[in-house]
RNA sequence: CGGGGUGUGGCGCAGUCGGUAGCGCGCGGCGUUUGGGACGCUGAGGUCGAAGGUUCGAGUCCUUUCACCCCGACCA
């Protein structure tokens, strides 16, 4: 590609408001342009990128024996009705009425098109397992777009939906996706993680998240090193303390006056907040009143507090909502309270004679006991794993990491198969719901997240598998050096027809800006063609990611170049474990 | 949805006390220049996000509203 013809220009400065690294970098280099909030032109430059993205993508799912096909982003909202997640989605869901006054929907995803197909196009077990995938226009109205395209509203997916017998065969469609991704995300160069994950509105028993690292992240991981657990903070467990067996004392109430806070309590009462029962009132969705009470030295866990309820959402309590089950804020606790839906985390199950809020103001209990002094609807884990929490399994110190989530791999089971009557009749001629995976990955959103582990002050640092081109080619001279300028447009065509993918500068700019921009745009080999390297009949060779160039002689030069591009590609392939 | 911020030429910004809309970059033309974002001359390009109001007069003051960005909530 001459750049002197090439849609879509360099920008010397990102507009001001645009924070993030690869942001800022995937604008400035010309790969994507904003058209509104969360919604993006891919320009040549980065379209290109996207495309052997998604190449990779399909290479390895075919190798796990992955079909490629294609399902409409539009669905009438019937189908989403019978799934259920029409009722249960919510604004992020694009609904509205065709012509004929149809109600229709853009998908979030398609499991419920593909349980569709299961029903109308497998009916025996002989056809089973199958693996489709797609890669899709996908439409969420966030509630924020942010980060550039590491958060849109619409954006590219490629889903994949595995059909099993049973759950055996899902443990093997699953593990096969696991390694496909591992593969994809190598193959990209990243840095990365699995980690366990909430199943969140998707349902289904189990889920992974690959992660990539990176500050920009939206979601926090915690590592243990010492025994390679990981795991997404929203689900995370950590060590507890073993229950205590000490005996319970009495019930008493004390005066403990400007003690809203735990640790106003703790300093009052001259205490450590381990000793303390927190209690912290959120209204469910379904409209009951959740009244969690967790360790004062804890935090609770949303995430696994919607789970443990069973409620799709959580809001705080008001003062009024907490008064009405008769609570106190500030002193509140669960002796005593009515029409509450009680949930203990486990920390508070195995202390004993804990100081909690007597639900008067001004006053606590000391040594309250769950089971004594008041009941539990549900006692589990609410609590919030923090980095220096000790590993569930190990119990070693563990850390917290910022990540992307790049990918992920979910088992689904047969919600959606049972809603929509895909089944399958086995060798007794027993009628069963087929066995659903489903995995994705954006492919919008992995080229951001390569550059954000991928840059340096000038600019990007593509991997070779993924950059826009292999070769940035950049002519220096004026426009009246007619010698330089015939040598580079001969080593162009000569690369082109070797095959190598060049971005060519035939700009009449100045040396420095075309340095520049192909430092910006960061393809891993640079080639400069000037007069003065001519005289001496050589070529200056860098690689992006070296300070230096090294020289070769125009003799063979695209032999020198091929040969280059060829260790820069093993030298990945290595660095990524390949 | 809550909090914060920003809207002035393609990009980055200035615009004081309300009085003829400016600067840098970029863009067109001419000339000089050519190994890390050159220089001179000369041009083009703006309903100052929108609407309403105050005023003799509004980029500037008031009201409303829209868009975008950031934090949070939310989120396969």
């Amino acid at each position: 590609m001459r750049m002197s013809h090439m849609f879509g220009r360099t920008l010397r400065a990102a507009p001001a408001d645009v924070e993030i690294i690869s942001h800022q970098l995937s604008l400035r280099a010309g790969l994507i342009r904003p058209l509104g909030a969360g919604l993006f032109s891919l320009l040549p430059l980065g379209w290109r990128v996207v495309n052997k993205i998604e190449d990779i993508i399909r290479e390895e799912m075919d190798a796990i024996g992955g079909q490629e096909m294609m399902m409409p982003v539009v669905h009438p909202a019937d189908l989403w009705r019978q799934s259920g997640r029409y009722q249960v989605v919510g604004p992020e869901l694009a609904r509205w009425k065709d012509r004929s006054d149809r109600d229709m929907v853009l998908a979030l995803t398609h499991e419920e098109v593909v349980a569709q197909l299961a029903s109308t196009e497998i009916n025996s077990y002989r056809q089973l397992p199958q693996i489709v995938y797609h890669l899709q226009t996908k439409f969420r109205d966030e509630p924020r777009s942010r980060g550039g395209l590491i958060r849109v509203r619409e954006f590219t997916m490629k889903d994949s939906y595995s059909l099993d017998l049973d759950e055996a065969g899902l443990e093997e469609s699953y593990s096969k996706h696991w390694i496909a991704y591992d593969r994809i995300f190598r193959r990209t160069g990243l840095r990365f993680i699995v980690v366990t994950a909430d199943v969140g509105m998707m349902g289904g028993s189990k889920s992974e998240e690959f992660m990539a690292f990176s500050p920009n992240g939206e979601d926090t991981i915690l590592i243990c090193d010492s025994c390679g657990y990981a795991s997404n903070q929203e689900v995370a467990r950590f060590g507890r303390d073993a229950a205590s067996d000490d005996a319970p004392l009495p019930m008493e109430e004390v005066e403990t006056p400007n003690t809203t806070t735990i640790q106003l309590l703790a300093d009052y009462l001259k205490i450590p907040t381990s000793k303390t029962a927190k209690a912290v009132f959120y209204m469910g969705e379904s409209g009951r009143f959740i009244f969690a009470v967790i360790r004062g030295d804890l935090e609770i866990n949303e995430t696994k507090l919607r789970t443990a309820t069973g409620e799709g959402g959580l809001v705080p309590a008001t003062v009024e909502q907490i008064k009405a089950v008769g609570a106190e804020a500030g002193y509140g606790s669960p002796v005593g309270v009515k029409g509450a839906f009680i949930v203990v985390d486990e920390s508070v199950r195995d202390a004993r004679n804990l100081v909690a809020g007597a639900n008067k103001p001004g006053y606590h209990l000391l040594n309250v006991n769950l089971g004594r002094d008041y009941q539990a609807d549900v006692v589990t884990d609410i609590a919030s794993a923090q980095a220096g929490y000790p590993c569930p399994d190990c119990r070693e110190s563990m850390r917290a990491e910022r990540a992307i989530e790049a990918g992920n791999i979910f088992k689904l089971g047969t919600r959606y198969s049972e809603a929509l009557g895909a089944t399958y009749l086995d060798a007794e001629g027993q009628e069963h719901p087929v066995v659903m995976g489903s995995y994705g990955i954006g492919s919008g959103r992995l080229l951001a997240t390569v550059i954000e582990q991928r840059y340096d002050d000038k600019g990007i640092l593509w991997p070779i598998a993924i950059a826009p081109y292999h070769v940035s080619l950049v002519a220096i001279g004026s426009a009246d050096d007619t010698e330089t300028i015939a040598q580079a447009d001969a080593l162009y065509e000569a690369l082109k027809a070797a095959g190598v993918e060049v971005l060519y500068d035939d700009r009449d700019e100045r040396p420095g800006v075309k340095f520049n921009d192909a430092d910006l745009i960061g393809n891993p080999l640079r080639i400069a063609v000037s007069s003065r390297n001519l005289a001496k009949g050589q070529l200056e060779i860098k690689r992006r990611s070296a300070s230096e160039p090294e020289f070769v002689s125009m003799d063979g030069a695209v032999e020198a170049i091929l040969a280059e591009l060829d260790v820069i590609a093993a030298e990945e392939l290595v660095a990524a474990g390949l």
